[in-house]
DNA sequence: AGTACAATGAAACGAACGTTTGAATCATCC
DNA sequence: GGATGATTCAAACGTTCGTTTCATTGTACT
């Protein structure tokens, strides 16, 4: 028979979106590959099956999320540097935030970042500096290079500092609204961190 | 022989001491029992004959740090409303926040409470409405009489806002230091939450 | 049809978990 | 100094975990 299950609900999937869905509610730690399967209305197994272990499907969750993010900051920052004239550092740190802000929107992923730094240290390190630690460096050295006044040490401890902002941005409590103004829209607020990061850089 | 072994070492402070250490680091899921009692250097029965259970523990590890910032807020309240005038909502802000700010400052409980929200739900809502209830309420109630033109349901929502960056502020990323200016003392802190959480109350 | 491979299913593996038990030790008071 | 209660200890309890195994099903190609 040559019809084809509807795509996007496969096995594979159903199990990222169930690992999305309790890793963010109660932690990495205390979701049991049983609940998440039963939930996912899969075999115990297949997680093994089609991702190797239970790190493993935490890896697979980030990446599907963060991925796509990540691509869209390269593209941005190539586009920058190919203007032949050395980018700013507003404009280094847009094409570094923007596409956090206005890519991550609906999925379950942000109360996942907003926690990967209560679960397991070594194995979330690890993940994100796979996933995050090339392009981290190309963004340092362009900030470096936009700072000629600072040593490369000191700009790469202040753009942990923009990673810190960022990541409470985008996975903070955010569902109370949060502090200040109200909500505002993705546009405000990068303008404002982006206003804020940027001054914090020059200082 | 009568010498006793020096105060503050006992079985009970140690299995506490490790446990606030342990759940800051990795959480309360991810920390088992065996790895806190050998840290401790205390035998593994022991946590359950000094406080009943693991979840237990957790609840007294909250406690020895929360119930002192407790006291002193009702203290403070009552000086306040002890002066036959209503109090202003600066006051009862000043009353509420600077025990948390000031009396937090040396232990591990910080990370805890920063990641309580990732944490198995329903123990946590339970330990914080027994610690935290009927507190909670006697402040909505003093901040709901100083502003007669918001219902009382309205004034309970936006002081879960002020609960909220309370705990972001004395639990957050701040080993880094955080976004802004430096540091900043308790007191600078302080007025700036006062001032901003006042006129989000008045708005 | 029949083979080859991908995917699923039910069941079990050893390990680690929180918890309980009961005996051994310690301190305290008559 | 012997009895009493508090505390510590080693060992085991049953349960649940992540993981593995292997048989079974589904799918595609010749």
């Amino acid at each position: 028979m040559a019809a084809a299950p509807s795509p996007g609900t496969g096995t594979k999937e159903r199990i990222l979106d169930a690992a999305e869905a309790l890793f963010g509610e109660s932690g990495f730690a205390a979701t049991s590959l049983r609940a998440l399967t039963g939930q996912a209305g899969v075999n115990l197994a297949a997680v093994h099956y089609h991702f190797g272990s239970k790190e493993a499907l935490l890896a697979a969750v980030l990446e599907r999320r963060v991925a796509p993010v990540n691509r869209e900051r390269v593209l941005r920052l190539d586009a920058l540097e190919a203007h032949g004239r050395e980018p700013g550092i507003e404009a280094i740190l847009e094409a570094f935030l923007a596409p956090a802000i206005t890519m991550d929107g609906k999925s379950g992923i942000r109360p996942i970042l907003a926690r990967l730094h209560s679960e397991p240290i070594e194995l979330v390190r690890v993940i994100l500096e796979r996933q995050f630690g090339e392009l981290g460096r190309r963004f340092v050295a362009a900030l470096a290079r936009a700072l000629p006044g600072l040593s490369s040490a000191e700009v790469g401890e202040r753009f942990e500092l923009v990673v810190g902002a960022m990541l409470y941005m985008i996975g903070g409590s955010r569902e109370t609204s949060v502090l200040g103004t109200p909500p505002s829209s993705d546009g405000e607020t990068l303008e404002r961190m982006v206003a804020f990061l940027a001054a914090g850089m020059r200082a």
